[in-house]
DNA sequence: TCTGGGGTCCTAGGACCC
DNA sequence: TCTGGGGTCCTAGGACCC
């Protein structure tokens, strides 16, 4: 982003969302300690906490367990995705009417580039509270708005500005706005980085400003580089420096399944990766993807996680091809026997289609083309358990797929919400 | 306390080629 | 004979975000 006009952006972050939402289906809800993830004795974190279940302690990322302990009078609440995907849609359609450059950073929160929009909706603080207000009306939900010259002062304005408020970090104030807060309120910051800032002395963002840039680049390479230029309240390094709006594709797709216990039953362990094989190709299919890279996780018991990866001579978006690789990559990692916490499926390195198809026998790529088009639709039409390409599942077994909230992108926020 | 799921980006080492 | 260095691709792991 250039300095010479200044940029007006935006950010637009939903307030507790997936509890706003889940209080919009069950208006008892109001007002209570709710957690939104799972129930109380099961694996699994905290996706959203109520206001009132935070006084408590619980937060987003937090085990739903200890999330328990802390607040035992706590309403535990599933997920529900497709709600949220629901009011999202909602939410996008209503920032569509404020600017034409729009980008959803998550199913709950939003950037918006309004450089240039004053003639049609007014100053920035004046077309915020419209915005603001355009979205209770909407949806019924509130939401928080940060304005800055870049994404960065936006994002972290809108954080200020919770709950239920609106920010304007004036042009030129950036630096001084962002002087007095903690290191860690820099998006990218997280616990280790933070603790390496602390073990220098560097607690707060202005005492990141002060320092020479060429230190932060020699301590913390490019990162440190990018570092400098946040404490100014720059949109510096990888995805901040993309134009709001610009349409950005994928880099990868997967799947994984934490199991409710721990398993080391082989056949269950491969009915999973055939599972997961299969939605990872579906969701390939569907944006029209072909990955030449397939990657294995592994978890086990004691939480040690390996991946293995394995890169195909030609781009695959094809179920069996896919597991076929999963499962070499397990069975020759593995070992044998031993209790499996979760396991994953990833595709990735995508290219625009499929190179050579198999010359000996031209028609079988083709038909498995077909079937998977038609397993994809009946999939559509009567929904996920209609069909099943998996082969050879002797224990007649699958693991049932249930939703939860956390598959979402942005379903939880260990800070700032 | 006992740790989800879906992503992005970065680093670093080794293979391989020139 | 001993010893380069740059570039690219691949793989593994980890920090971080929502």
């Amino acid at each position: 982003m250039t300095t010479s006009s200044p940029h007006t952006i935006f950010h637009v972050d939903m307030d507790a969302f997936f509890v706003s939402v889940e209080e919009l289906f069950d208006p008892s809800l109001k007002g209570k300690p709710v957690v939104v993830g799972g129930q109380r004795d099961e694996r699994g974190v905290v996706s959203a906490a109520s206001y009132a279940a935070r006084k408590f302690g619980v937060h987003s990322a937090m085990p739903l367990r200890t999330a328990a302990k802390l607040c035992s009078q706590a309403i535990f609440v599933n997920g529900h995705p497709e709600r949220y995907r629901e009011y999202s849609a909602k939410v996008h359609e209503v920032l569509g009417h404020f600017s034409p450059l729009v980008e959803m950073a998550s199913v709950d929160e939003a950037y918006l580039d309004m450089t240039g929009t004053e003639r049609l909706h007014g100053r920035p603080l004046r077309s915020a509270h419209a915005l603001h207000a355009a979205m209770k009306s909407a949806t019924q939900l509130n939401c928080s708005i940060g304005i800055g010259t870049s994404r960065l002062v936006a994002k972290v304005s809108s954080a200020k500005a919770k709950p239920n408020g609106v920010l304007w970090v004036l042009p030129g104030q950036e630096a001084k706005f962002l002087a007095p807060l903690d290191v860690g309120a820099i998006p990218g910051v997280g616990k280790v980085m933070e603790q390496k800032l602390h073990a220098l002395g560097i607690r707060q963002v202005g005492d990141l400003a002060r320092l020479e840039e060429r230190d932060l680049e020699q301590r913390f390479g490019k990162w440190g580089l990018a570092l400098a230029g946040k404490s100014r309240g720059l949109d510096a390094g990888g995805w901040f420096d993309n134009a709001v709006g610009e349409n950005v594709d994928a880099k990868s797709i997967s799947h994984e399944h934490t199991f409710n216990e721990d398993t080391g039953d082989a056949e269950r362990l491969r009915s999973t990766l055939m599972r997961l094989s299969e939605m990872v190709g579906r969701r390939l299919r569907e944006g029209g993807y072909f990955a030449r890279t397939l990657q294995l996780k592994l978890r086990y018991k004691d939480f040690t996680t390996i991946t293995r990866a394995h890169s195909l001579e030609e781009p695959t978006q094809m179920d069996h091809q896919i597991f076929e690789q999963a499962r070499r990559l397990f069975f020759a990692n593995w070992k044998a026997g031993a209790p499996v916490r979760l396991l994953g499926v990833q595709a990735s390195n995508f290219e625009s289609g499929p190179g050579q198809m198999d010359l000996l026998e031209p028609s079988r790529d083709a038909r498995w083309q077909k079937a998977l088009a038609a397993a994809d639709h009946l999939r559509d039409k009567f929904g996920e358990s209609a069909i099943g390409l998996a082969r050879g599942m002797k224990g007649g077994f699958r693991e049932r797929v249930h939703e939860n909230p956390a598959a979402l992108p942005g379903s939880s926020k260990k800070k700032n919400e």
